[in-house]
DNA sequence: GTATAATATAGATGGTTATCTATATTTATA
DNA sequence: TATAAATATAGATAACCATCTATATTATAC
């Protein structure tokens, strides 16, 4: 599992990975059933799948001639947790 | 103000607009006194700091020689949502 | 008005990204 | 075991990114 701020950041920064993780959250689901609602060719989901599970946003499991694919929600909250923690930063107020 | 989430993320996704961010967000500053805390020339903060004013992260007022960049707290807000929204989403079990 | 400090722009470059086509691998089943 | 479905890999490519050096612009102060 990934903990790169940056790099999970960047997972998140392609239009298809948002589109992707939307829909993985509602469900496991495998590519197969991504595939049909994405204008990519299956090589290219396989290709955003992969940078998906590398930042440890999603994790895998295989059934068969499927791999599911779930949402590792932990690092949602992580996102979460930094985001509110730079926005609580109180401004120190050394202006130059 | 930039509204496109995707690009929100890319902006974040760099580990120098992170120590950026970081920065500014404790008050208000140019990019003179960021430049000393950052191993880059300053060409490449300034277009670190475009990229950071494009998504809307940030925003600038001119104050004499400075610029001063200063987070757009509303915008981390946005984000937070998104993040929240997006890890409440209850999972409808559709599987395949 | 010239020097100085802050910032921006131009142009180059090596690396990364998102995408494709074509092909290979894996696994279940007829 | 041959076929079909799901997924992965290889290789190509065009676009984009982060970075640099060199130079230009802007604004203050002397």
């Amino acid at each position: 599992m990934n903990n790169d701020t940056a790099l999970l950041f960047k997972a998140l920064s392609d239009e298809n990975r948002l589109k992707i993780i939307k829909m993985l959250i509602q469900g496991e689901t495998c590519g197969c059933t991504l595939i049909d609602k994405l204008s990519i060719t299956q090589p290219t989901l396989s290709y955003h799948l992969n940078i998906l599970a590398e930042s440890g946003l999603t994790k895998t499991k295989k059934e068969g001639v499927w791999k599911k694919h779930f949402v590792q929600r932990e690092l949602l909250d992580r996102l979460i947790d930094f985001l509110t923690d730079l926005k609580n930063t109180e401004g120190s107020c050394e202006l130059k």
